[in-house]
DNA sequence: AACCTGACTTCGG
DNA sequence: TCCGAAGCCAGGT
């Protein structure tokens, strides 16, 4: 696994409670803005090995990318018991929600 | 080495 | 505003 793969690890795990990112969000923080499928494929690979936090991570357009009904319902919930609102259009206001890479913002 | 895959993003019609 | 097409990157086969 490259070092910029283990960033993208190392975000996903920080990423705070109540926050999101964006797949684009990470893979710029770990140093490579065009690579958003690339976090898509560590969450795959890797969520069940290193109990990420994987549903703090949603699209650019503040929405959820899971297709399967059950895994989409399933990171509503989490997100909404992380205090994460969504409005009408099963959309997050990533303006409020967007983590901005920085570990300790009390 | 070539080709395929993915829980993405962006741009043009 | 909405949808399709093309672009993107690293890992797996």
């Amino acid at each position: 696994m490259t070092e910029f793969t283990e960033k993208i690890i190392w975000y996903i795990q920080n990423i705070p409670r109540g926050k999101v990112l964006t797949y684009g969000g990470v893979a710029a923080l770990a140093g490579n803005p065009g690579a958003a499928r690339q976090v898509s494929w560590v969450l795959r690979s890797y969520t069940e090995k290193l109990s990420l936090p994987w549903f703090r991570v949603i699209n650019s357009t503040g929405g959820i990318s899971i297709k399967n009904i059950q895994g989409y319902t399933l990171q509503k919930t989490l997100l909404e018991k992380d205090g994460i609102v969504f409005n009408e259009k099963e959309k997050v206001d990533l303006k409020a929600y967007m983590w901005d890479g920085t570990p300790s913002s009390p």
